[in-house]
DNA sequence: ACTAAACCTATTGACTTCCTAGGAAATAGA
DNA sequence: TCTATTTCCTAGGAAGTCAATAGGTTTAGT
């Protein structure tokens, strides 16, 4: 039942973006500040990048940066894009293919409502509020 | 973030045994109905059984029955007996240890509150309920 | 005694996760 | 044009987890 590193460095490469807006940011300079290896992030910015979330300048001086506003991005379009669906049960997941044991099955109406319970936090979740309270939290360490 | 058949068969166990009620079931009965290897489940009730959450009748006709009536047990209950902790992150788990990034982790915040949902649900849905759930499927399919 | 059941522990194959490795392609600046 | 710097691409691999399987021991009813 947990989120893996891949959509939770997603998250703070994202929210590392945010943090700096306009520039055009180095691979090398998020994971420094993240502590995160630069390798690894690689291949999940990469998915990022695919779907159109960030914009990437290739070459000397390049780097990334976000297409929209922090607020344009909901936590969940951030975490199904490197997580896949968030489905606590595979039958519930968009493209799952039906189960036999569909029409009897009482235990799946739970994992409906655990389903919908964390879809509804991270799709009423903006980036631009996590870059807040990352702003409070460094605000109360000085 | 999905549930494993370990938490899921766990739960199907203890509604089988909710729809017995005052019956010794054997595992054989529980496996055949539900359709779940009887030695995997074995394992799975053993959990259960030591937790207190069943009681066991050993030797021939032996088997299980519940210790309370279904609606003591919530959903919450029998997940965490065999799936652990169900924190999306291991920070947030009850017996963690602390996280050096604590201080100024803005993510923390969203798995924080997915979290308080995922244990809002399973916490106020009892077997019982549960229980209600797989007796109305079963009228809709006579 | 025989049989049916719970109990116990080890092992295994498949899969996933998290990361490392090694380069190719692109581009800014000298 | 050359060089350094950066993104981009693909393969591979160590470690761990999951979902069982296997093979017994113990207990108790008939």
């Amino acid at each position: 039942m947990t989120i893996s590193t891949k959509g939770r460095y997603a998250l703070r490469i994202m929210l590392d973006l945010a943090g700096h807006p306009g520039e055009t940011v180095k691979l090398k300079e998020i994971a420094s500040r993240q502590g995160i290896s630069e390798k690894y992030m690689e291949q999940i910015i990469a998915v990022l990048n695919k779907a159109g979330c960030v914009r990437s300048t290739r070459g000397a001086q390049g780097g990334y940066q976000l297409v929209k506003a922090p607020a344009e991005y909901t936590v969940g379009m951030i975490l199904r894009m490197t997580e896949g669906s968030l489905a606590p049960v595979e039958c519930l997941a968009e493209n799952a293919l039906s189960c036999e044991r569909e029409a009897r099955c009482a235990t799946v109406e739970i994992y409906r409502r655990i389903y919908e319970a964390v879809n509804h936090v991270i799709d009423t979740t903006t980036l631009q509020e996590l870059l807040e309270i990352e702003q409070e939290k460094t605000e109360l360490i000085q």
